[in-house]
DNA sequence: TCGCGTTCGTACGAATCCGTACTATGTCCG
DNA sequence: CGGACATAGTACGGATTCGTACGAACGCGA
């Protein structure tokens, strides 16, 4: 429940030895069950949490009640966001999706280790930068695309942050991600079903086939995918990030639209 | 064009004055038309703009060639956001919304003041979670508010920013920014209009009801705008960054959830 | 083994928004 | 003054999603 940290966060792990002595004795490891609230929003930001096998869910409350998954972490990075800006509260509450453990570190640590700088300031402010080109990208992504393609996206993207193509998860717990009712998961799976591209048996879903399943997500989960991916990438002196959404099209539009 | 910065960007004037020597000649103001682009996704970043009475927007270009609005910038911040985190390439486009000065500062100098620490990358740093916070809010919005809501979401959000109840706008524009149909957006403006809360005349828009409008947006308005204004407030020691979504009702319920 | 709660499949009218198209009215400019 | 273009109003069928509700199937625990 509380032992040492021994690997399995990727931001952690692109740390380099000689550097991690900034944070040695500081990170535990600690067991998430499925609804823990980890972080609550307005009370004091005390920890941070990197994520090794588990998963979680930042979340907005809306005044109808309702709460919609508004972010997503797992190993490639940690909550909450907005520990890099010194914000002595934290501005939203953060829930355990997918159980299993996670390295703990206090804030006043982590706080240290980046004005310390190196290569955890470097990881620590691109994943925070990826997090908003992601959310920026399912804004977009919410106004756009259904369902079925949400769907397919949630599936793949929680899939790479589990590490494994099975895991457990109810139409309710979806359809509260993705800001649906439990009747609409209920219909996009049973079409992917039906495709073959995934397996459903009560509270546990499987995925079987990732081409037919990329084939009905929309095209955020490479985008993000993309970004992530980038900012996780270490061994270059300078990374490239890539952006999928393809700017090029999006400059040659605007000018036309400007000469227009 | 290219005179030196002589205030209007909220963020910059908080700055206080025995700090700014580090940036001190290097801010240029420059003019920006409607739909200039200031920014291409996917190319060197390397000047970062503070708007002075003009307004930015971020977009995201998708496959099926539309673009959607997913932030918006004006006096009170800069963009772009990634820029903080030593990106050598802006991962989205951003162009010009409302008309007006800027100013524009090289890559170079942002950084080397923002490694200088201070109420300068104290600021910045807020400002980027504050990035954060109000596009995930939005991914949320998107999701669950109708149009009118969030047409009048926008139009108090830009008032804000440009800081005059009263600007230039066409429906066409703004259903791209709201990633819906025009014609939408003339539903919508003329059911607000209808109520008095606002006046169109062909291209151009006045608030003339707060009250009125306030009542027809969503909460998304209240809850983006109090963080924006936390995060530019430095005369305490220490902010406190209020969440305008409730937190506490939202962990009431996840507890309630969890126990049932 | 049986009962009961969770989870899932399905149905149907209503509401929202879309895609498209056509018209009307300002506004600019020749 | 008049044509041309940009902008806005309106209409209509269709697609998607919603809200709600009911029943079936699975699985855990008594």
């Amino acid at each position: 429940m509380s032992d040492a940290y021994e690997g399995g966060n990727r931001l952690l792990d692109c740390i380099p030895l000689a550097e991690r002595s900034v944070f040695e004795g500081a990170l535990h490891t600690a067991s998430f069950a499925v609804r823990d609230l980890a972080i609550t929003a307005d009370e004091p930001l005390c920890r941070v949490i990197f994520p090794i096998d588990c998963i979680f869910s930042i979340v907005a409350l809306l005044q109808s009640g309702a709460t919609t998954e508004v972010g997503t972490v797992g190993r490639e990075g940690f909550v909450p966001a907005e520990v890099v800006s010194s914000s002595p509260l934290a501005l939203r509450s953060t829930f355990c999706q997918v159980p299993g453990r996670a390295a703990v570190m206090e804030r006043t640590v982590f706080e240290r280790a980046l004005a310390a700088g190196g290569t955890f300031a470097v990881l620590v402010r691109r994943n925070a930068s990826a997090r908003l080109f992601i959310s920026e990208q399912l804004t977009a992504c919410n106004l756009t695309h259904g369902i079925v393609q949400r769907c397919a996206r949630w599936l793949l993207m929680t899939r790479d942050r589990v590490g494994s193509p099975d895991f457990p998860l109810t139409h309710e717990f979806l359809a509260m991600m993705l800001g649906v009712r439990r009747a609409g998961v209920t219909e996009a799976a049973g079409h992917l079903q039906q495709l073959g591209a995934i397996r459903y048996r009560r509270g546990h879903i499987s995925l079987i086939d990732d081409a037919l399943l990329t084939d009905q997500a929309c095209e955020c989960y490479g985008a993000t995918n993309a970004v992530l991916e980038a900012s996780l990438d270490c061994t270059p002196p300078r990374e490239t990030v890539v952006d999928a959404s393809g700017a090029a099209g999006m400059m040659a539009r605007m000018i036309e639209h400007r000469n227009a």
